[in-house]
DNA sequence: CAGGCCAACTAGGTTAACCATGTTGGTCGC
DNA sequence: GCGACCAACATGGTTAACCTAGTTGGCCTG
């Protein structure tokens, strides 16, 4: 599943799976596959699965729970006033991550760039 | 230095760091210390201070060099406050704001290139 | 002295193992 | 039947090891 990318498998992973949360695929409150089934599926290793569960347990689209599984997160669920749809949210989310990822990976090549250009 | 607190320890340290850094302990385009010496500050492994670090990285407030080390981001315009629940107008505001940041950048970077290919 | 090579650093990705903790379902004894 | 227990599963945190890759400085050779 992984592809040969310079990108990280696990970013390839947490983007996926953040492209299911916000397209629909995995509803609100619905429950991901254990981490086990997620790496068969992905032809990854546990370590990297967990990572990228991590990253969006981190950002808080997905919400863990010890000994059940993990679950889309409902709005109902973590907060009770609420203002737009998931939709949107979870799609700035994913556009503000893409930002960060670009600005990092151009930030890197300017500094090469001007690394080279001095000397 | 790790408390003994319920939070993990990696969070601890991307805590402090990210405190750190708003307080101006470590100055935009500032070198942070190596990965081993952070693991000796703070008493940890070096696994938990490169999934901290990874953590601020994956925010876009660190930036990674390989070879060289992690500085703090030195560019103020495109970074938006990593706080959760941020409006999403201005959210989208900031967000515009850099992809339009990323292209004079990105253009930029190209126009040198190519004028490097041409010699 | 000049240039190249190499050893010692750096970050970063991946994997595997161990442990803690929580949930669930089935079985066994009463 | 009912309750207690237990095995199997789940997430989550931590650690260690191995590998890739980039940078830097020093040493050695020509």
């Amino acid at each position: 599943m992984v592809k040969k990318t310079g990108r990280p498998a696990y970013l390839q992973i947490a983007d996926d799976l953040r492209e299911q949360v916000r397209g629909g695929s995995l509803a609100p409150g619905a429950p991901l596959p254990s981490t086990a089934q997620l790496a068969e599926q992905y032809d990854a290793s546990l370590s990297v699965v967990k990572m990228a569960v991590g990253i969006l347990r981190n950002e808080g689209l997905l919400i863990g729970q010890q000994g059940k599984g993990v679950f889309v997160r409902d709005d109902e669920s973590s907060e009770s006033g609420q203002g737009p749809a998931v939709d949107l949210v979870s799609e700035v989310i994913e556009l503000r991550t893409a930002v960060r990822d670009l600005s990092e990976r151009l930030a890197q090549v300017e500094s090469t760039l001007s690394e080279r250009s001095d000397r």
